[in-house]
DNA sequence: CCACTGACGAGTG
DNA sequence: GCACTCGCCAGTG
């Protein structure tokens, strides 16, 4: 295919979140091939145009927080519960609920013991 | 080249 | 849950 460089691949997978989901950023740089590069991701996405038409708002840290400062993160807020997502007072969300689950959906979720949780 | 920073995460106490 | 450390890597001075 075509030289992507490693941001395309990132932004790609961030299009595939679907709306009114969330995916964490460890999460989009393991679908992306990189995984442990979580802060690339998130500099990727800082580095990202004001016009595009990536949902990058989609994207959250792993404790399912806005992770970013006062002004953007408003913004980011307001998108996010424009889709219908429901966000904490603390600017969290609850990733049980909204949590992209790729590969279709799964009912239950894994335990890190391997058990199963609903 | 070195030091520091940053939309992060996992591990430890 | 909080504080701290280490690993990852691109960008900046």
């Amino acid at each position: 295919m075509k030289g992507q460089g490693t941001y395309d691949r990132i932004y790609t997978v961030v299009r595939h979140i679907p709306r009114g989901k969330v995916a964490t950023y460890g999460q989009v740089a393991r679908l992306a091939g990189l995984p442990g590069h979580a802060r690339q991701v998130g500099y990727a996405l800082h580095a990202l145009p004001e016009r595009s038409t990536v949902p990058w708002h989609r994207v959250l840290n792993g404790r399912g927080e806005i992770s970013l400062r006062a002004g953007a993160g408003e913004r980011q807020r307001q998108l996010l519960e424009k889709e219908g997502i429901v966000v904490d007072d603390q600017d969290r969300i609850s990733l049980p609920r909204y949590g992209w689950l790729p590969e279709g959906d799964v009912d239950g979720q894994e335990d890190k013991d391997g058990d199963y949780f609903r």
